[in-house]
DNA sequence: ACTACTATTAGTACCTAGTCTTAATATCAC
DNA sequence: GTGATATTAAGACTAGGTACTAATAGTAGT
């Protein structure tokens, strides 16, 4: 029941992450030690208290969620364009764009990049994307600037689907491919 | 700068909104009130106390974190099984499976019925996924029940590869279809 | 057994960001 | 001015701590 302190804190430590919505009352009942051993834990190890723990907590989702809303405008920066034709953008995956715990870009970011570019292409008053077939083939990093390259691969000519085919790179190498299948209004 | 209590309090509850992480001392003095008024307003509106707020935002990222992670088994029951032909399986959502937001069940817990299903469905030691073409069709809310269908396409005499077509659905109604390519060891 | 040292427990004062309650003013409508 | 509503203030209490001091327990070395 009452292990030595090495063992104590190794537990502590496991079971702070596992569940770190924990007092530290609970915490001295769980290892049959006084409250004040486990302050003298947390200390040693640094581990902030109860309140810091949700807030780190709550931070990252706030920070993450906020970011990572504003999806509505085009996603890169277009720098050569040929209607109905192709089109190369470009894309820098920064802070908001990635995951703050690793860094790794979102895969709606790439999406969207591609499907911006796509929906661009069309030479019409409306375009809409009405299937998607996306790969993607190696994680994006935070940094790193993506370039996307879009063709248009065949155009329907009674319904006027457009199909798009977009490959993302990161330097050389394929990050991403996504095919597209656009409807369009003449309209 | 001083507004009346209805302007203010809508005022308040948009900034709460905007950052929840505000304690009712800063709250007072950006709309020059005393800090009882702001603590009268928020019973009046029924908004928590900081602490809540913030255990609130943490509590939701938490449990979706935690709980999103135990996706190392099979997913979903299987009901029927002819091996390198067809299976069946169902997979009902629950709260642990869906967003705690708007109750939409996550994606890849679609993915994964389909995925374990193909690769339940290989007559071999081993099966892995090579490549997946999905495309989620409608999105599952939680409480309804997945049917997934699994029919092997086409086998390669020569590779083994086996590719194998994923149909799911919520009562009648289509809501992923996926395409599978599956690379199979035969040892 | 005595000393040295670490580990544990206890107790006090203080902090933040509140709650809950009572009471005194201020402001406004009529 | 009289009420009604709005605002401010003051006091007691809470959770979940920090920071600090001090006492006690247990263990190892000599």
């Amino acid at each position: 029941m009452r292990r030595n302190k090495k063992e104590r804190q190794a537990l502590l430590v496991a079971t702070i992450k596992e569940t770190p919505f924990i007092t530290d009352e609970d915490l001295a009942e769980k290892f049959s030690v006084s409250v004040q051993t486990i302050r003298l834990d947390r200390l040693e190890l640094s581990i902030p208290e109860l309140r810091e723990r949700i807030k780190n907590v709550a931070e990252k989702t706030f920070d993450d969620e906020v970011k990572s809303l504003p999806l509505d405008e085009v996603i890169g920066e277009i720098i050569d364009m040929e209607l109905d034709h192709s089109a190369i953008s470009i894309f820098e995956v920064k802070e908001e764009h990635a995951f703050k715990r690793n860094g790794i870009a979102r895969g709606h970011y790439l999406f969207a990049q591609a499907n911006s570019l796509a929906v661009a292409l069309i030479n019409d008053d409306f375009a809409l994307t009405a299937k998607a077939n996306i790969h993607f083939t190696r994680s994006v990093k935070l940094g790193e600037r993506i370039i996307a390259k879009a063709k248009v691969v065949n155009i329907n000519t009674e319904t006027g689907r457009t199909f798009v085919e977009v490959k993302s790179f990161v330097n050389a190498e394929l990050v991403f491919v996504g095919e597209f299948e656009m409807y369009r209004a003449k309209k």
